[in-house]
DNA sequence: TCTGGTGTACTAGTTTTCTAGTACAAGTCA
DNA sequence: TGACTTGTACTAGAAAACTAGTACACCAGA
């Protein structure tokens, strides 16, 4: 598994995933990463056993720290999302909790496109029904 | 319609409505007190034309800053929730805007909730919802 | 008019979050 | 085995967010 997925990315091949940044939204570079990973996941450009590039094949390429991109590779290790191995590389984890959670964000997805339609039906923008959502949470 | 709110808030009379900061929650103090007071007119509790603590009364007894409280206060003008006169007080909004607000306010609870069942039925938490719905809106 | 109470404005300090610098540890390959 | 590449760990600095200190401007009432 994890051999066949390094034979995949060998250096000949070219990687077929790239970050991007946009600094202009004022997103947080690292949470940038962590969505950007997270879609490709669930747009399938990324699969269980995917090499993800280098921290420090980010950080040249984005002209950021190598220590931004650990922080976001870290939280999606944390998320289950990616195993990385120290001195190998960092791949989309080939558990079956990334395959649940592959199928579990295209749910989620949905569900936000049908409550984003619901909300735009009910006259509410979506940062008004996320922030009442957070909301309900507080009091717990 | 003001005049008569200020009657209303003679100061023989108790105020209805008094903010609480719970500290524990890590959730910023500012942010309480507009939570608090949206919370408050949702309910029902605060009305047009209704007299919010003053700056620094709400300062004295939450042992806080005043300008902590001008914060909170200015975002929910900024919304048009209340008016604010210098010299003055400051007023739950008694123009259509409020008004209209409370339904508002009274739907999105609902549709919270109903989001929020909907959500606990699908096997999402409000969290993850709510940053799902959050992040379909930064590509715009 | 004067006094006291009100919000406003500005600067400054503190805390939290985000990013960077860099050395160390682990793995791969010739 | 040694060189190179990889992630890890730690400290430090920068930026953003939050809060405070305080003076000023405006209003209300005697």
């Amino acid at each position: 598994m994890a051999t066949a997925a390094r034979n995949a990315a060998d250096k000949n091949d070219p990687l077929p995933f790239a970050f991007r940044l946009d600094l202009k939204t004022g997103i947080p570079v690292y949470r940038q990463l962590i969505d950007q990973a997270l879609a490709a996941i669930a747009s399938a450009v990324l699969g269980p056993g995917d090499r993800l590039p280098t921290v420090r094949q980010v950080a040249v390429d984005l002209a950021i720290n190598p220590n931004t991109v650990v922080r976001a590779y870290k939280e999606l290790e944390i998320r289950g999302v990616l195993t990385t191995e120290q001195g190998t590389g960092t791949f989309i984890s080939t558990q079956t909790v990334p395959v649940d959670e592959l199928a579990r964000q295209r749910r989620l997805e949905q569900f936000a496109t049908d409550v984003a339609a619901r909300a735009g039906a009910a006259g509410f923008s979506l940062a008004e029904v996320a922030a009442a959502l957070t909301e309900r949470r507080k009091p717990s």
